[in-house]
DNA sequence: CAGACGTGGCT
DNA sequence: TAGCCAAGTCT
């Protein structure tokens, strides 16, 4: 190979070759594009969560939705239960919000700019869905290929400072055509290859093109700020239980996992201090240590029981509570609560 | 612009 | 193991 051939040939090349197969692709250099709503529907879900987790999400949503219309007419409650687990739940709401737009505009828009006007679509993900999806020239830069440019041309500023100058380095190495396949090879290179840590230099195609490997030093890029401490923070969580059945509130749409099934309880703050959704014989039963992107939760698990489903709301069989979407904080309090009363009950 | 916004896997 | 990190978006 070459060693004067242009960056993006030599990453076209690798990709031809090492390109991971994953469901909602089509092979490298394929005739046929992928469909734009399972583009559309893996971006989403990529957006700050790994391929594994997605894979058995993206299953059931296309199984489940096999088109964006079908998505359009989900009932919003199902459909942001089965997004539980997944984290980040505004991307929920915004893509039943999006596949309602997209079904009124009889499909999905083919450029950027029509992406961007999406619910849940920004830069990267219009970019990235116009390329893949549509064959548009777009300049795809996610963390990977900040990662991947920084280190080519061994950028010494730190993020998020340095975004303009990488993006503007990454136009000038994206291609004409095959745009899409450019993209999602500068993607699989910096999951698979040029990795935050321990990159694996000697499997890389770019490496006589590489400022940093010349340097010696590829893992210090991209340089990044200091991050700042988690505050802690407390809470409770009640485990009303009656007829075996247990009470559940719906979280508001803004703030922590907005619009998700939850326990009853109060807000999170330096002392745990919510009232009890009744007054009951309350018993402690454990505490969840929980740890979110900007703080640390500890939340106590209150249980009780009581006959007669001594108040309205939704009452959800505790023989179904897998299905009913619980965050995943709130699976495992539910866990705690559920163990407790059926300790009991021997 | 910096902070809010989840979760699980890897080192 | 405690921290770092992942195919970002919105405000």
């Amino acid at each position: 190979m070459s060693v004067d051939m242009p960056v993006s040939q030599r990453l076209l090349d690798w990709y031809d070759d090492h390109a991971r197969t994953l469901p909602w692709r089509t092979p490298p250099g394929a005739a046929e594009r992928p469909d734009p709503y399972r583009v559309w529907l893996s971006e989403i879900m990529l957006q700050q969560t790994t391929v594994a987790a997605v894979g058995p999400y993206f299953a059931r949503f296309v199984g489940r939705w096999p088109m964006v219309t079908d998505l359009a007419a989900a009932d919003e409650a199902e459909l942001m239960a089965a997004w539980a687990g997944l984290g980040y739940y505004a991307r929920a709401r915004n893509l039943i919000a999006c596949a309602r737009e997209v079904t009124r505009l009889g499909g999905f828009p083919s450029t950027e700019e029509g992406l961007r006007a999406l619910p849940g679509i920004g830069a990267y993900t219009a970019a990235a869905v116009a390329a893949i999806a549509f064959g548009e020239r777009a300049v795809v830069v996610d963390a990977n290929v900040e990662r991947v440019v920084s280190r080519l041309f061994a950028i010494a500023e730190p993020l998020p400072g340095s975004r303009p100058r990488i993006r503007a380095l990454a136009d000038t190495i994206t291609p004409d055509a095959r745009a899409g396949d450019f993209a999602q090879a500068m993607m699989d290179l910096g999951a698979t290859v040029c990795t935050p840590r321990n990159p694996r230099c000697y499997a890389c195609p770019l490496t006589s093109a590489c400022a940093a490997y010349a340097e010696g030093n590829p893992e210090t890029y991209p340089v990044k700020p200091a991050k700042k401490a988690k505050p802690r923070r407390r809470g409770i969580a009640y485990w009303l239980e009656s007829e075996s059945a247990v009470l559940l509130v719906r979280r508001p749409d803004k703030g922590m996992l907005g619009g998700m099934r939850a326990l009853p309880g109060g807000d999170w703050g330096e002392t745990p201090e919510a009232a009890p959704p009744i007054p009951a014989c309350w018993r402690h039963v454990g505490t969840v240590e929980h740890v979110f992107t900007h703080f640390a939760l500890s939340l106590d698990v209150m249980a009780a029981e009581l006959p007669a489903r001594p108040i309205e709301g939704e009452w959800w069989p505790i023989d179904l509570i897998e299905q009913a979407g619980l965050p995943t904080l709130y699976a495992r309090a539910a866990a705690l609560g559920r163990a407790s009363s059926e300790m009991l009950a021997l």
